[in-house]
DNA sequence: CTGTTAGCGCCTTCAC
DNA sequence: GTGAAGGCGCTAACAG
């Protein structure tokens, strides 16, 4: 493997000069860069990555954490798949390798990162399933490691992030059953304390108020990660005393578990219970009847998360640095799984 | 952030002594040993990654190739996320990191290959979606890099791989539906030239053959990517002079589409056409009837290609370095959508 | 415009 | 068992 030197002596140059040439410093006669480049091609010469990240005191490289385990399911691995697909795209044409470090549930997240951080391994770091209280959040702050977070969260302060509008997911939800007519809507939200589950929360609450209803009266619950779990909800929800004629989600993984469910408590969705779900889901698509759901652009979200991160490198602080981060929306798909909801019950009482 | 020095200054010993410390090399007392373990932990003192590449010429972290675009779906992202997190789980502990380079089928797989090579950004490399002629593993062959394949090739003669036994699971569903008395068996082949392909098609003829029977009167077809396209299939193999009361596949993704498609041509799973899908898939699980599959423990796929990778990286020539490289067997799940053949036609014949 | 030189942080060899 | 010193390959600062 040739080095900067070999280089050098085979132009009779000196090593100062072919790394200039090489890395398009300016003070270089164009003669001389031609020369250099393509003796480098012909001998086949490539900067040696170590000593170069060495020398300038970073290595190129992008970190991608990513939660494993109890926290995110294999099922997710088509969002990520598309994500860290994206991002290595955009960050490969700009010298930047992407570094996905994933962080299992067993181990403890924040040590796991200040590990990771202290070798020196990375430039930036990502961080994705952000919690309300947030120790990653806290340490990278400390760490001065610039970092972006998929995700918001109460810890840190001030802080770069991209998130999806669960707020306003929420909301629309909740504006489109109404419309149809429901009033007893009930609430999947997260098992853990990802922030998200909150922000969606908060954004049912407002939208119930805003329409005179009392948020406090419905029923939430945490979705279940199995079928055995979804069966228990369904007939939670069926026995209840405030019976719901709908049900709302921000967890996409689960839904065919749901519909499981729902059919073996013979309850049509639609028909007895509507259903929104969360991220429209290709598998998903053929559930009948088709889920109610969102479509984000998640190849397009994997390229706002590079291109933000790269930002904060070059310090040309991008849109995500700013004082209220990104917040990317997401397009209500109708489906058959809402419909009004069924009458019988109110004309007999 | 502290370095070497500064850890050694504040115990007044040298940089030497820590070094062989922290490394567990011979020759240091395990009074001082401990001392500097401790006081590694007390300042926070994390040997920093760059310099220690460049010292040893090594960069401790693997390359992942995944092929992304036309080759590989999202919904492969299952999949790969769990290998992904198997095989950092397990070299991280090592002091490995893995880095996973996704190669949109845009771009020439083998330039960036030799690009990323080049680089010396990796230690070895590890391939998947391997094609019968591969011109990555002639070009990794070429370039000494330590490689391992997931699935193999008839390229770059004798190199380290492991496989899922796509011949045993042909073998094991003609198996299957011979018993159940199937003779008309259509194969559903990958649209790549990807060499899984053809060990399944391989492990078709020869169980069709030593069964008397005549592959080459089968119909084979490659597997659409999509419903539209599975509706065309499915009509060309209902309208088919040699209808098949069978169809058997090679690729998981799309049998939610298959199922699609034969629903709307009236065709019943099981009843109408038995049908045996790939990889068994949670989100498939609850397709109706159940489709016949084949199970893999796809974490401990992970985890041996951890294993085996290093085990080149440090000579101790693993398994999969052997003459036959690694061969991973798939455990045949049972399902409704496999019965006896509908015996009305041979019974009017 | 080009050459020279120092040193990024670490590990390893050679002295002691 | 420990310290001192050199150098991995590169780039940036300084000299010319």
């Amino acid at each position: 493997m040739a080095d900067i030197r070999d280089l050098a002596r085979y132009l009779n140059i000196s090593t100062g000069t072919v790394s200039r040439a090489l890395n398009n410093r300016p003070g270089v006669n164009a003669k001389t860069r031609a020369r250099v480049l393509e003796a480098a091609g012909e001998i086949g010469y490539v900067a040696n990555q170590s000593g170069r990240n060495l020398r300038r005191g970073a290595t190129n490289s992008i970190g991608f954490l990513v939660e494993t385990g109890e926290a995110s399911k294999p099922e997710n691995g088509e969002f990520f798949f598309t994500v860290v697909d994206q991002m290595t795209l955009y960050l490969s044409e700009r010298g930047y390798d992407l570094v996905v470090l994933p962080c299992h549930s067993a181990d403890d997240p924040v040590e796991y990162l200040a590990r990771t951080v202290a070798r020196g391994a990375v430039d930036a770091m990502v961080i994705t399933a952000t919690r309300r209280h947030d120790r990653r959040i806290e340490l990278l702050a400390q760490t001065q490691l610039p970092f972006l977070a998929l995700g918001r969260s109460e810890s840190g302060g001030e802080f770069p992030w991209i998130d999806l509008d669960f707020a306003g997911v929420a909301r629309r939800s909740v504006a489109e059953l109404l419309a149809l007519g429901h009033r007893e809507i009930a609430v999947g939200l997260p098992q853990t304390e990802a922030m998200l589950g909150y922000h969606y929360l908060w954004g049912f609450q407002s939208a119930m108020r805003e329409a005179g209803l009392d948020p406090e009266k419905c029923i939430s619950f945490r979705a279940p990660n199995s079928e055995a779990g979804w069966t228990d909800v369904v007939e939670m929800l069926v026995t209840s005393d405030r019976r719901p004629t709908a049900v709302m989600l921000c967890t996409d993984a689960t839904t065919v578990w749901l519909y499981r469910a729902l059919e073996r408590c013979g309850v049509r969705p639609g028909r007895d219970l509507s259903v929104v779900t969360f991220r429209e889901h290709p598998q998903a698509s053929f559930l009948n009847p088709a889920p109610a759901c969102f479509r984000v652009d998640v190849a397009a979200l994997g390229r706002l998360l590079a291109v933000e991160v790269l930002a904060l490198l070059n310090g040309a602080n991008g849109s995500a640095g700013s004082e209220q981060g990104i917040l990317v929306p997401m397009e209500f798909v109708s489906g058959a799984s809402i419909a009004p909801p069924p009458v019988a019950v109110e004309q007999r009482a």
